[in-house]
RNA sequence: GCGGGUGUAGCUCAGUUGGUUAGAGCGCCAGUUUGUGGUACUGGAUGUCGUCGGUUCGAUUCCGAUCACUCGCCCCA
């Protein structure tokens, strides 16, 4: 084993207790509001066969040309790390033959794949947590999914650190027109549009609005809008689900300009974006995706969800709440009386800290480290006595109790 | 995948205009207090100066490559 491989493969990255906390956190919290809404988790495998993610994202997709982490298994299969979590979920729910139970509301967390370059909120292996609310072809499902975002983000302490924008992307009706008329003006701006936005003109032209680029801002400032190519149907939608978040109270902006970049979806896209974690602004993305599940051979069956990036959330959210402050057992002689005692509380549901060397000074130091709230001190003295001293580490006062009723104490106590 | 910046103790960072023993603060360890922590005081340990190679009598310092991190682009959670 060389030194380099003890490092951690790029752009992965060990969580250790203080940040796994927050982590969790943020996960807690997140399964906490779905399961307010009616959502239950889902597990799937971390890896899928290949055509599960090439299939669904679309073929041109800089996730499925350059992002993916592919390989073959001993069987010779190939094998994708999971970019995202909507296409496994989809492909649980045909294989699972779940279309018997509609409407399904799906929550996952976990790992996500990418091969990018890292950078500050961008990792290779890095967290998301989502839903899916799978069967339910009306705005209602739109208005839930969006709302439940807003919870998680409002729980989170966020609200006032993020914006919601969202857009519609129409039905299939409407972009195949859009995409036309939107070709046709781009097609007449090509020798001024940016490199990167004739690329996208080719393979993607709705991602050539979202362009940085300062040229290419003026010429999509005076192109076609989206809203002149929908159908009624389409912008019916769309004008439903705006006024269910305004009786949400849920506030958000329209941006006309917002592409999702996974082919899958149509109608309703949205983000939740900060301002604060430099060019990675996205924390919470999703939108709705009827034919997704068509697409991969299954029912159709519509589709709407979202997932949010764990450790951008993270670098946002403040103090997680801290861990419950354990009793620290310290034996003055006998250390396996203290292994009984410590047992014993533990047993009773209490978190105990048991040093495992050192005199009593440095067991204190220790306590006091651990942040613990109370020490039990096990002298010889009042082990005579059947009984121990029992130290408030907060107030700095100590009591001897009976052994016999040491749980019954700190219960009380705590 | 493309372009810029950075890389010195566990952490945050100074420093060496190339020269013998590389520093601070925090943290860590020990002591002042051999049955009592948090405060204070005293003392101590720590580094192949990211890695490999080049220039040089001599490189942590200059050059190159490489790896990692970081900022931006692409893209995205």
């Amino acid at each position: 084993m060389s030194v380099s491989s003890l490092q951690p493969v790029r752009g992965t990255h060990d969580l250790m207790p203080d940040d796994s906390r927050r982590h969790r956190w943020v996960e807690d919290t997140a399964f906490a509001a779905a399961r307010r809404y009616g959502f239950g988790e889902i597990v799937t495998p971390i890896f899928e066969f290949t055509e599960v993610f090439s299939r669904t994202l679309g073929e041109t997709s800089d996730v499925v040309t350059k992002e993916m982490y592919t390989f073959a298994d001993r069987s010779g299969d190939s094998i994708t790390l999971r970019p995202e979590g909507t296409a496994g979920v989809a492909r649980a729910f045909i294989s699972g033959g779940m279309a018997q139970s509609l409407p399904l509301k799906l929550f996952y967390r976990g790992p996500m794949f990418r091969h990018e370059r890292p950078q500050k909120g961008r990792l290779r292996q890095f967290h998301q947590v989502g839903v899916e609310l799978l069967g339910v072809e009306t705005p209602q499902a739109d208005i839930e999914v969006i709302a439940l975002a807003w919870r998680l983000l409002s729980d989170l302490g966020l609200a006032d650190k993020v914006q919601l924008e969202i857009n519609t992307l129409g039905d299939a009706e409407s972009r195949a027109a859009y995409r036309q008329t939107l070709t046709a003006y781009l097609s007449g701006h090509v020798d001024k549009l940016s490199e990167d936005s004739r690329n996208r003109l080719e393979r993607n032209p709705l991602r050539v609005l979202d362009s940085k680029d300062e040229g290419d801002r003026r010429i999509v400032e005076n192109a076609p809008a989206m809203g002149d190519s929908l159908t009624s149907a389409a912008r019916e939608f769309f004008e439903q689900v705006t006024a269910g978040l305004t009786a949400l109270e849920i506030p958000f902006v329209v941006n006309p300009r917002l592409v999702r970049g996974l082919d899958y979806y149509c109608h309703t896209a949205f983000e939740f974006t900060t301002t604060q974690l430099g060019a990675q602004g996205t924390v919470l993305a999703g939108g709705r995706y009827d034919e997704l599940i068509a697409t991969m051979g299954g029912p159709r069956t519509p589709g709407i969800g979202w997932a949010a990036g764990v450790e951008r959330l993270s670098m946002l959210v403040g103090e997680p709440p801290p861990p419950a402050r354990p009793i620290a057992v310290i034996p003055m002689g006998d250390a396996s009386a203290a292994m009984v005692v410590a047992e014993r509380l533990r047993r009773a549901g209490l978190a105990v800290e048991l040093g495992y060397s050192g005199n009593m000074k440095k067991r204190m130091a220790r306590a006091n480290k651990v942040n613990a709230r109370f020490a039990v001190i096990l002298g010889e003295d009042e082990a005579a006595r059947g009984a121990v001293t029992l130290r408030d580490l907060d107030g700095g006062t100590q009591d001897e109790v009976p052994l016999a009723s040491l749980e019954d104490h700190l219960g009380r106590l705590s």
